[in-house]
DNA sequence: CTTTAAGTTTCGGCATGCCTAAATATTAGC
DNA sequence: GCTAATATTTAGGCATGCCGAAACTTAAAG
């Protein structure tokens, strides 16, 4: 029967994707985040954002200082990891189990994310071996929302002539995804900062002794040498 | 990017169920189907039945004679075939990929079948080997639409004496479904009727020498005698 | 054939979630 | 500190999808 009477739901899709949307911007941390930063990333106009926070804030997911921001409460940030990790684990399953390319996976999951159930979830995160990173090199949260985040920065924060290992791919753009791969470019693979970003400039890294031109925002990499903490250098 | 640019879709879930619903009702025939039957299977009133079917009819998916009722088209078909496909191929992956109890699979598919891809749909499919039944006993539609109807009456159209196969077990009540299952009414069981059905009674039939008692509308089954269509089978 | 019962449609309402534009608050420049 | 640019909130609209109640059509009973 079509009554998908879930009277259980608590958030809506909408509600997740915006409580996802605060977890990427500001992380664990749970900052301020200011309005249209969020109207940004969730491509929406700060009208709707405003209305929204609201909502979200009635519900205790999120706190909102008005004309200041807004930042996950521990609730919203349970329920923010939750997706994170429907996400991921959808991701990895659908390489994994079924074959999919790690450009192709980023759209099914957005949908799929907000539809399982825990049980599903549990029988994928099962049946996958209970894995702990996905395609893109992403750790999966475990299920009672631990996240171990590694020290990573954007790969184009890296000076010229470090060495880096690769550790995750931006699953947000399959072409540039399936341009890097075809490359070789993957979670895991060590490379050498050839010419560093500037300005908005891409980066150019050395891999296999071709040159790959990797464009911002991409990629991320942890130091292999003990470097400090090198020219970061935030566009904008 | 939470944006689910789905700038594709043409039906909305809500539009996808109630196009099942009248497959459910009238099938391939496409009959006539009253306001009130349609309003009854879908669990909301008449007036949103009414408003629906305007919108249907604007999009050409369904006829709708104002005062009589309403049937689908070829194109309302096509969508209706493809939600049933979805969630036939989803109860079957979920229990023979990951272990989901047949009774456990209904929602699940519910909420999944209009949230997966063509591409996830094809290989799930080929992932299973191109199944022909659901683990209920139900014909899985084929990728272009082909329905293999079995010629099933419902097991309390049987008479007292007859022999029977099973060939379906509705999946729409899950604690129905764990008590037949427990005593071994699954699709393939062959079964006599020990007692007939009258007036609303539940039917007795008899299997491996107990005597089980099957309410009303849970079961289809196929005459032995008959046996005319033989070949394919059922899983069970 | 008319009256009445039953079924259907229409009409306001409500909830979600989005938009644009106007009003309001904050921050930055001088 | 006070104005001006920037950001946020509020207000009014639109689309979907549901409800209940009133208006209407069809069918059934007499």
């Amino acid at each position: 029967m079509p009554k998908l009477k879930v009277g259980k739901r608590r958030t809506s899709a909408a509600q997740e994707d915006y409580l996802k949307a605060l977890f990427r911007i500001s992380g664990r941390a749970a900052t301020l985040v200011p309005n249209a930063r969020l109207a940004e990333e969730m491509g929406v106009s700060p009208g709707s954002v405003s209305e929204m926070l609201g909502k979200l804030a009635t519900l205790g997911l999120i706190v909102h200082d008005p004309y200041r921001g807004a930042r996950l409460t521990p609730d919203g940030l349970k329920v923010a990891v939750e997706m994170i990790r429907h996400h991921r684990l959808i991701e990895t399953y659908l390489v994994r189990a079924l074959g999919y390319g790690w450009d192709e996976v980023h759209e099914e999951a957005d949908r799929l994310e907000h539809a399982i159930s825990e049980r599903l979830e549990e029988r994928m995160w099962q049946a996958l071996g209970q894995p702990a990173f996905d395609p893109h090199g992403d750790p999966i949260p475990a299920p009672d929302g631990t996240l171990v985040e590694h020290p990573t920065l954007p790969l184009q924060s890296a000076p010229a002539g470090s060495e880096v290992t690769v550790s995750r791919i931006s699953d947000r753009d399959p072409a540039k995804l399936r341009a890097v791969e075809r490359l070789g470019l993957t979670p895991g693979r060590r490379v050498m900062v050839v010419e560093e970003s500037v300005w908005e400039s891409p980066i150019v890294v050395s891999l296999d002794g071709s040159q790959i031109s990797v464009p911002l925002g991409l990629a991320r990499a942890i130091r292999v040498e003990g470097d400090a903490e090198g020219g970061t250098k935030p566009p904008g």
